[in-house]
DNA sequence: GCCAACGTTGGC
DNA sequence: GCCAACGTTGGC
């Protein structure tokens, strides 16, 4: 089982959004990034726990945990010209985009702020690319050490 | 295959 | 709203 961690602003699809979401699941559509795309394609299992991140906001930061219910399969927005993340270069017959489905877990006490974890940048989370300048994945994996070690800040 | 131009992400 | 960092595109 792997851990992960999810960004999405809060204002296009929070934490709020998945709770209210039937069965409190959603499809994470619309990610347009290789790297983000290998992960969910190849890696994310059912049962794997993620937090999620918001991002673009006023206090980014981690604000709960959801799980993988749906692991990767075809993310057909990208095939519809009226969708936001329209890609005309992703074939049905050969796409090029993924997604998984989560289901919201539970809130977190608090937000973990971005600021907070980056106090710890040196030190437990020097791995995690959310803490280093200039990242942008939009997923990422949380080593088990870092996920407890993120939780006992809670 | 290089790399400049461009678009996007996301913190601040 | 600004802008640094980064990924992608496309000309050559």
């Amino acid at each position: 089982m792997n851990h992960w961690l999810m960004k999405s602003e809060p204002d296009v699809f929070g934490i709020e959004h998945l709770k209210a979401a039937p069965n409190q699941t959603d499809h994470w559509d619309g990610v347009r990034n290789y790297q983000a795309r290998n992960m969910m394609r190849d890696e994310m299992q059912i049962g794997d726990p993620v937090f999620f991140y918001h991002s673009n906001c006023a206090e980014p930061g981690i604000v709960g945990i959801m799980q993988v219910v749906k692991s990767g399969y075809v993310d057909h927005t990208a095939f519809d010209p009226d969708a936001q993340y329209y890609d005309p270069k992703s074939d049905p017959e050969k796409p090029r985009w993924y997604m998984v489905d989560v289901q919201y877990v539970r809130d977190l006490k608090r937000n973990i702020t971005l600021k907070e974890l980056k106090n710890h940048a040196e030190t437990t989370l020097t791995d995690m690319p959310l803490v280093r300048k200039g990242n942008r994945l939009s997923i990422m994996p949380i080593t088990e050490a870092q996920w407890h070690f993120i939780l006992e800040l809670e």
